[in-house]
DNA sequence: CAAAAAAGCCAAAGCGCTTTGGAAGACTCT
DNA sequence: AGAGTCTTCCAAAGCGCTTTGGCTTTTTTG
């Protein structure tokens, strides 16, 4: 069934069928329900590829996604998943993920713009500087930042939470309890999200004329072996740190281990302060000793960039507003006065 | 820059550059070149969605998301889908997901069909008689099951691993080692992988004269959480089994948490073996005990999958081969022989 | 009450590609 | 040389929708 049929079986033309459907109002409201009702009774549905190609408008939002032999998508993108598909669903809104090289993502942020494969896109994970922001400015198809980049001289739209509020928080709290030597355990360096993490805690030590040791400070992959290889390392130094700050739940069961593995104590020996994205499949108040943690649901910022994303597309949202989230700190039983 | 006008610019007709462009045996080899190097120069790339409405191919593989409030995701879906866009890049193929009401699927899965929004879907956490397969094989879409459904009248493609072969092994090993009583942490078993898992227990137990106890077989959703309490639950009764088989990385580590709560020791109180879907961010040689587990990347079965529904797509591939790959047992320390 | 404005509808021209049904010219064969 | 066959190309008809520009008919207005 499609629109000639429609048309023809109303005795209308296409044109005033195909404006009765889609609310303009130069059509006769009784026309209008007419239509609107044989189109249901029918069981009419626009062709999307016709709709597409007629306007332009394809009901899609894009998302690059970087593979490659080196290259690991995190767990955290299904959790940001999770809630863009949510609000997605209830907008009729489908996902297309582009696989790229995770080298030369450019080509294909380019395709799909070109081609008009979808309306608007999000980017994830940025840098500062990111090319790939740079990039979708200058191209004009409505985007989202995911988290943050910085040092471009125009603004953009962005969701972002307060990673470096979180993390100063966190550090004073560990001050506060007498701490002098925090180590931070953060994710790629390269990543906004860890440089603001990195100056919440110098801030925080700062505030107290302390400093953030050269080697108390690690950058890696964030991996349960990794978090247990920068802990063992930090931990069997000379001036071993007594409190830890880390990126994410998954480094934390590293730490973890590798505390235990030192003949060592949580939070005797070592207080420990994790970021937690909020996984459905391992909870910080589940671990060995409950885990104090910054938390921040990565799920409803998915659902939240889905909805500008949307707002985008229709015309509602306009402008570079940025948003921050503040981030809950959540204290449990892994932190406690630093050992005399 | 459209056919038209390329077509114009080289005095051909846009059929024949059309033709030309596609490969098609009737235009002289001399024009070819003559188009597709002035194409190439001008950067001409035919419109996707033009190319689409014409000839009903779109160039992307489709999966049908269920989202909900209720619903997370789970982690295993992010590594399916790295192997899954590893293919996919090299291949120009984008994956469109469609994210639909976790209780009804159909109509998503009608939406995508009739308005030819794929070439190929593929189906993933099947059930025995699951309707999407049923659904999706009558509407005549390619489609490839990522595991296996049961109880069709008809065959259909699928790529799944030897889940009861891999959980026989398992519990062949553990009786080999003097176990008599053992245990299944299993996921939800409405799903055939976990019905293939039990069943392959139940005839490694059976083959030496034993049986898996009514209260010593659970299902729950594959969380660290669920593990825990299922092992509390498990060595807290009478007849406390002398070894668990686990369906999951992430379930084991809420079993090894309770073991430990609970003053036993692994492997010297019990034995534990789990499924191991190669998550590069925890790996079972990094439990506090190494893990024995059944080994099969779910990221490999993601290329294999994209890989054969280009197959499909292309007409490469036809029939209903279903495809078992073996699975490795891994043997590492947290298994030993039965206490005395 | 005639003129102007508004309402309601339609035919047809896109959107940019593929594909059908020829047609013209070159080549082969008897 | 005439008939038949390839080879090579083209005009035009879709694919199914939106949108422009216009044409009636009805309503409003001075």
């Amino acid at each position: 069934m499609n629109l000639k049929q429609l048309a023809h079986m109303l005795a209308l033309s296409q044109t005033t069928v195909s404006r009765a459907l889609n609310g303009y109002p130069e059509v006769n409201e009784e026309t209008r329900r007419r239509v609107m009702d044989a189109a249901k009774r029918h069981g009419y549905r626009p062709n999307p590829s016709a709709r597409r190609l007629a306007t332009g408008k394809t009901g899609m939002i894009g998302y690059v996604l970087p593979t490659g032999a080196a290259v690991d998508i995190d767990p955290h993108f299904v959790e940001f998943l999770s809630g863009l598909g949510d609000y997605a669903r209830s907008h009729e809104l489908d996902l297309v993920l582009s696989p790229a090289d995770a080298d030369d993502q450019e080509t294909t942020y380019r395709r799909i713009v070109a081609n008009r494969q979808v309306d608007a896109v999000y980017i994830s994970s940025p840098r500062p500087a990111d090319r790939r922001v740079a990039l979708v400015n200058t191209l004009g198809i409505p985007f989202i930042v995911h988290g943050r980049s910085e040092g471009f001289d125009f603004d953009y739209a962005f969701t972002d939470i307060d990673n470096e509020g979180a993390f100063r928080e966190a550090a004073r709290l560990l001050i506060q309890l007498g701490h002098r030597r925090l180590a931070l355990i953060n994710g790629d360096d390269r990543e906004t999200f860890a440089i603001h993490r990195e100056r919440g805690v110098r801030r925080a030590l700062a505030a107290s004329g302390l400093t953030l040791g050269e080697h108390h400070v690690c950058s890696v992959d964030m991996t349960e072996e990794n978090g247990y290889r920068a802990t063992r390392r930090l931990l069997e130094a000379g001036d071993a740190p007594t409190a830890i700050a880390c990126s994410s739940l998954i480094m934390a069961l590293g730490v973890v281990r590798a505390v235990r593995d030192l003949g060592l104590s949580i939070p005797g020996d070592v207080s420990l302060i994790a970021h937690d994205d909020v996984f459905p499949w391992l909870r910080p108040e589940n671990f060995s000793v409950p885990l104090s943690t910054t938390r921040s649901s990565i799920r409803l910022a998915g659902a939240r960039v889905a909805e500008r994303l949307a707002a985008r597309i229709s015309g509602l949202e306009e402008g570079a507003r940025g948003e921050v989230w503040p981030v809950d700190l959540v204290v449990r039983g892994s932190v406690a006065g630093a050992p005399a």
